[in-house]
DNA sequence: GCTTGACTTGAACATATGTAACGTTCAATA
DNA sequence: TATTGAACGTTACATATGTTCAAGTCAAGC
């Protein structure tokens, strides 16, 4: 009897859903399912992890405090942005994996079927891609990369199965010099993925914050050198290696010729920006970038939106 | 320094809120949880439990085979119906309760700030309610009725609270005579609610067999002697309080001239109409509800939706 | 045919969670 | 002031769950 439910469960990905199910909407236990469906209960168990993994199985919390409300209008008032979600606090957290996850969230609650999300670079929001990358793919949700770079992406994909639909702008993150960056720049098939990726329903992307250890130094893109002459000439932070001072102007560096990807005054026209970034770190970089309108749309954690509105309290 | 974290949560549902994320997505145990905000263990637990129960923490599947694709496909091709949404079998279970459940979880996807749901009669339709209620009064959902009986609908709008967005038809559900139901009828602030029922942006309503145990029989509406005459007639369930035949013909009864509510034939016009309902008994009222395509949207369990893709096969 | 390595499986254990019974506190009420 | 009842805390216990590790399986490569 039971034996033919399991056997006419042919693919993995049925058998978890069917199981999450079960589990979460019919509180069963792991062993109930197990003798249901004939598998032990330790398959049960890690059947589960994994949709939890991957994303297939997701836990909304449908509460206004979900970030806190608080925090999120204020934020919204005072940097005039279209939308902020905080996450709560959890001191010595993974923050990057958090936000990564909200960040997913936020997403999967938004993208319809068809549409496109252009992603920009950093821990994040690779870590967003990949929690995205299975729910995307039922949804037949294209990708589209805002800058060269093309490695970076890919890792964060081949966990994640993105389906067929993703475009990576095929050029370097940063070239050798401009010349070179001049001719991709004038390749159609590098500014027509620039140009979706402006068109695209949502952009996301991560602010860095400029120091030894940020993400641009560790990657390679800036060398520790070039840390200080940069912060002399007034650079906080970074969106997609391209350097703004605390004001949110965007500085005017001959490294930014050798950049090739969409221009942060680009993205200051788009209501669909989403940066997704958090730390006390990276406040300076944060508070730069909204003051610069880069972004409409933040999802950071409590603490950083805390300092923020602070921040802003003390410049009144 | 943590019991400042707790004591600046002032309402139980932002703590509820935060308790949620830091379990599921940041997988700490209750006992961390506790540590760390001040709480007994239990306290969180029962949280959670509460969480759960109204729906403020709730678990979305997301896959193709959250239902079963291949049954969904089906009904949507044999029955003509927009949408079909297939949860697995649990043999034993409680069925009105489980697809409340996923009827919930299908308005929860749906339903947009300021929108309006016109609610149906009958248990199923009542858990759904319920359910949704928390989820309901934060998005400012309104909600109305598509027939008398208010007190019906007031028994699953106290448990869940249903904000103030709430309209109920001022009138019971099947009057003495007929004069008094013409009378109603003609009343403004009856039609006027019907209007909005049908307006509405769903019509979420159950399917009702014929039985001596049905919903109609059991709530007192129909009395168990007038049963037998009505299968007589042809009648194999109902809708709303309204009967119809094995092929979704509308029965001209008097007893129809009684009952305050929307018709059927109005419903059939909207492709906007949700049906409910699942289990065995109900089959041929759901199949001849569908013949006579009253909704257009179903929700139903496995089992029904074999038994109905069956029955389609046999009659070709 | 044998070996290797990646992967799955199963059992035992440690931990986390749910439940029930009971005691405390606190505030409303007689 | 005494009393009641609800909410919360505590404990102890039964169950459920996650984790680890050893044994098995399978396919590719020598």
């Amino acid at each position: 009897m039971n034996e033919h439910v399991a056997d006419a469960v042919d693919s993995e990905e049925e058998l978890l859903a069917r199981v999450a199910w079960y589990y979460y909407h019919d509180g069963l236990t792991q062993n109930e399912i197990g003798d249901r469906l004939n598998l032990n209960r330790i398959k049960v168990s890690r059947l589960l992890e994994a949709g939890r993994r991957t994303g297939v199985i997701d836990v909304k919390i449908n509460s206004r405090y979900q970030g806190c409300l608080l925090l999120e209008e204020g934020l919204r008032a005072r940097y005039g942005l279209g939308e902020a979600y905080v996450i709560p606090a959890l001191p010595g957290g993974q923050e990057s994996e958090r936000l990564g996850q909200a960040a997913a969230q936020f997403l999967m609650q938004r993208l319809r079927p068809g549409d496109l999300l252009a992603a920009g670079w950093g821990a994040t929001v690779s870590s967003t891609i990949q929690k995205l990358g299975h729910v995307a793919n039922e949804r037949g949700i294209g990708l589209v990369s805002m800058t060269g770079g093309v490695s970076t992406y890919v890792d964060g994909m081949r966990a994640a199965n993105w389906g067929s639909n993703v475009h990576l702008v095929p050029a370097p993150l940063v070239v050798r010099n401009p010349e070179i960056a001049k001719f991709l720049l004038a390749e159609p098939a590098v500014t027509n993925l620039l140009d979706m990726a402006l068109d695209a329903t949502y952009q996301l992307v991560g602010i860095g914050e400029l120091g030894q250890s940020s993400t641009v130094v560790r990657s390679g893109h800036i060398s520790p050198d070039e840390v200080e002459p940069l912060r002399r000439k007034g650079a906080v932070g970074d969106m997609l290696c391209r350097f703004f001072n605390r004001d949110g102007t965007v500085l005017d560096l001959p490294f930014h010729e050798r950049v090739i990807g969409v221009q942060l005054e680009a993205l200051a026209q788009s209501s669909k920006v989403i940066a997704v970034a958090g730390g006390l770190g990276k406040l300076a970089a944060i508070r730069a970038a909204l003051l610069g309108r880069f972004a409409s749309i933040l999802i950071t954690d409590e603490t950083t939106a805390e300092a923020l509105l602070a921040a802003a309290e003390e410049d009144k």
